[in-house]
DNA sequence: GACCGATTGTGTAACGTTACAGACGTGATT
DNA sequence: AATCACGTCTGTAACGTTACACAATCGGTC
């Protein structure tokens, strides 16, 4: 039945020691009373055998697997490898493990994912911007599979516990940033319609926009993917018009170098000729020339967060109603400036 | 004992299908013989109560867990993220998940991690650029569990099965292309001595110049870490010489990145003044200007080499001797011309 | 000296699955 | 008529652990 992968049993450990299987099992998980001396013959006789729990078979039987699934739509952009890193370093301190899905952005694959991971794989999961709806989510959960849910696609009320940024003061901060340097010309690229991300941060940018006394143009807003590609299509858009911005804010540090690189294509200097204000400060922020001004998301600090969460999830049964938002930050590098002639 | 996680048991769907839970297990399975009848009618009752084996109870007894531990020094740089999303893919596919485990560069912490992996929690692993020493991964292997090595930092003798890039021949071609261009003060930025991936490079390096007929020059090759930090620093180190070099051959993008910074502070212009070539090909190569001039390696293609390889050895049982090296490809871009003068 | 509560240890029934050893027809072959 | 091979299905023993009920020991207290 077994493969031969060594390592003893608690059977055997137990004989070995002394002690009943029980005994053992209360050492190795530090319950229970055990008294000094016997704990200590077991711990050495654990240790000179390297005998560690299966896995299996404590899942099996205690109904934990020490297993978190996590579904991400792509493993790959800084963005959501970032929240990964965060989570799974939260999750080693736990002595858990992350079982890891990319979805590829495809619902149905997400949906099939999850089901088999409900049972019996994994004792909860994080969802990072995933692709349910909001009324698949809540079946999930009625279903008893515990999760939290990191960065939401769509607002999600109530019940299902979240982790975001504050997406629409970190906007604002943007906005307010351009217009303090002179900027009154100031165009968005944003992401895709209905995405919660895209909502907040046009409702910054209009409210900052407000606030300082700037008429909102609709043809200086642009939507686009969250990616270069995208990027660079919105920008020569933008930069194509009779009167064009002076500064374009990116609602993600992609879509900010697909800019840069409309820009550089038009042969205008950055940020002379033009600002641009990123969103998110993943690394390649600071790579490319110049550095992005750009809004820290903590995207790290939100993995631990979602972790967090999931763990006293896991621990008290529902507890808190819990929406987390995480603070933003504005980053100040060298895309931005005043603007021409000021 | 067990959670309220819903999901029927094996036992109930074999009730209602009117049939034992040894056909149930052997219709989810696709073992053994099942008639078409009975086969559909179960798999409708499978499909009506949603029902998916106990991943913990089919671990248990079967021995295999599904589940694949992948040990990477981080997650995060597009390097790694990059490999394990090809090894993610291709585990999908086989119907296996993956337990993914940073070490942050840690041996004792990646050792630990090893042995508790190795006890019923995986089927077998995949280890990028493993921190290990070739006697710890040999007696890794002894011991019985099953393993690929992706990017070996050492050389590993006969048994190890590995996956590599083309490291050596990947080098040659850069430096080649370079000559091409009429260079022959090209100076390289290589890793951490002692790495495999320095070493080779540096031997195609090498080889290069001299069929190029050009005598190498000890103070043309500096020693970094892989990122751009250090990267930068090896080239403000280069540019200071009384003879600077007219190329720079980076052994990494990131390093190739740090050259590009260091350049753009010397006011030199990439590639008019300095041509600057990286390695690896992870997508910041493109992002900056001018985008890079690289060596692809087929990274998401070794991941999935590797689980390959995996998968055969986990059925087959040690059956071929397997040292795989992928090719690797000059990418030229931007960063590259002829030298100044010429 | 009987009883109590606090400690420490034991024995064993789950947990849900797979693997294996058959049972039972049913034709074909000897 | 006996035997065999084959296809189909059943029953049940593992797998290694945890949780739980319960035994045993030991001071103290009435």
């Amino acid at each position: 039945m077994t493969g031969e992968g060594r390592g003893a049993t608690i059977r055997e450990i137990a004989e070995i020691a002394g002690v009943s299987i029980a005994t053992v099992s209360r050492v190795v998980n530090g319950r229970g009373y055990v008294s000094d001396a016997t704990r200590v013959t077991v711990e050495r006789v654990v240790r000179d055998h390297g005998y560690s729990a299966n896995r299996s078979a404590r899942g099996l039987s205690s109904g934990r697997t020490g297993l978190v699934g996590v579904t991400v739509p792509r493993i790959h952009p800084a963005y959501f490898s970032e929240i990964v890193a965060g989570a799974t370093d939260a999750l080693y301190e736990r002595d858990m493990r992350i079982v890891l899905c990319p979805t590829l952005h495809e619902h149905d694959r997400e949906v099939s994912l999850l089901n088999r991971l409900v049972h019996g794989t994994t004792d909860g999961g994080l969802l990072i911007l995933p692709e349910e709806t909001p009324a698949e989510l809540q079946t999930l959960m009625t279903h008893g599979f515990q999760f939290v849910v990191v960065d939401p696609r769509e607002r999600l009320d109530g019940q299902v516990p979240t982790v975001s940024a504050a997406n629409l003061s970190g906007a604002y901060a943007v906005v307010s940033h351009l217009l303090g340097l002179g900027h009154t010309r100031i165009a968005a690229i944003t992401g895709p319609r209905g995405m919660l991300a895209t909502e907040e941060r046009t409702r910054g940018y209009n409210a900052a926009l407000a606030a300082g006394g700037v008429m909102p143009s609709p043809q200086l807003v642009v939507e686009s993917t969250f990616d270069v590609i995208g990027g660079r299509a919105a920008a020569e858009q933008l930069l194509g018009l009779s009167e064009p911005p002076t500064a374009i804010f990116a609602f993600s540090d992609q879509i900010a170098i697909g800019v840069l690189h409309a820009a550089m294509a038009h042969g205008l200097k950055v940020p002379d000729d033009l600002s641009i204000v990123g969103f998110d400060d993943t690394i390649e922020a600071e790579l490319v020339t110049p550095a992005l001004t750009t809004v820290r998301q903590p995207l790290a600090e939100m993995g631990r967060m979602a972790v967090s969460l999931l763990t006293r999830l896991l621990e008290n049964r529902r507890l808190e109603a819990l929406h987390v938002e995480l603070a933003t930050q504005l980053i100040i590098r060298d895309s931005t400036a005043r603007p021409p002639g000021l």
